[in-house]
DNA sequence: AACTTTTTGACTAATATTGACTTTCATTAT
DNA sequence: ATAATGAAAGTCAATATTAGTCAAAAAGTT
């Protein structure tokens, strides 16, 4: 696919241990000189692809015997995980933050395919382009928030 | 066909390659440099001969490791039955005539009958509620159109 | 001439990479 | 115990690397 650069190969890495095992946990230096990068380039990876929009909650720990622990989260019978997701959410959010929702939405059953291409569409860029960001942003979480709502009934 | 200007030169080129496999995948500058204009004459290229309508979707990706990508989708059958739809709803619609509109997608099967709750919660009148009705009927026709346009193909 | 399409480039936006500096925690020395 | 040391991970801002936008200029058509 698009394993340009640094940042989606290691993700695409810590992903492929998570398909397995439902949790990964690694050192940050390791890591980093595994792929020849610097450390803080794996707190990016973690900050753009391992937060709880995409469906991951990440723990950590510095000092000696240091860690960084990934866990993958389901939000099918964790309610409580979709109420976190509107909070998150507020009253604005981004394009690729939302998409990264119902990508998250998608893997763990709750959407189609179609579905979620459908509610994507409906949030993209180009069709809530309005005069300012922020308006744009706005609208997009509302539908979001209704949407997730209505699936908190009917799944 | 008729390969005089660049742009059309570059279709081809594209187009040549799509017709072997489903997608490409460029990188603007490469592609700028190998037929020695500027990178936004991608752009125009693929804004005026890559659209829906001509059965492509585009997606592409910024910063390091960047790309478009161009992939061919097959048109369902009533492509064109879904453009009437568009142009009949202009760039504003009232709920009631959208509800009509999925209403009869579903009962022609186009749309299941979650699909069609979750637009409907979508473009609701309470996730629209703006200050203006205007602007909310007119946020409701570009999210339905949107939607109109991802069914013409399947995937 | 009027109109449409193409070409160009300056400016903008998004994403990724890097490194200096900070914080936290465990272990060792006093 | 407490302090000092070192070994992690975190933060943040500067820089780099792409692609997107928009409108003016140029070229082509009618």
């Amino acid at each position: 696919m698009q394993g340009q650069n640094i940042s989606d190969i290691i993700e695409e890495y810590l992903k492929r241990i998570l398909a397995d095992t439902r949790q990964v946990e690694i050192k940050r230096s390791e890591i980093a000189q595994l792929f020849n990068c610097v450390p803080s380039q794996i707190n990016y990876v973690i900050n753009t692809r391992f937060t709880i929009q995409n469906g991951y909650i990440v723990r950590s720990k510095r000092g000696g015997g240091g860690y960084i622990r990934i866990a993958k989260v389901n939000l099918i019978n964790d309610a409580d995980v979709l109420d976190d997701l509107i909070d998150v959410i507020g009253d604005n959010i981004s394009f690729s933050q939302a998409f990264q929702i119902i990508q998250s939405l998608f893997e763990d059953s709750v959407l189609t395919q179609k579905e979620a291409n459908l509610i994507l569409v409906a949030i993209d860029r180009r069709t809530l382009d309005f005069e300012d960001k922020r308006v744009e942003n706005a609208i997009r979480a509302r539908i979001l928030i209704s949407i997730l709502n209505r699936l908190k009934y009917d799944g």
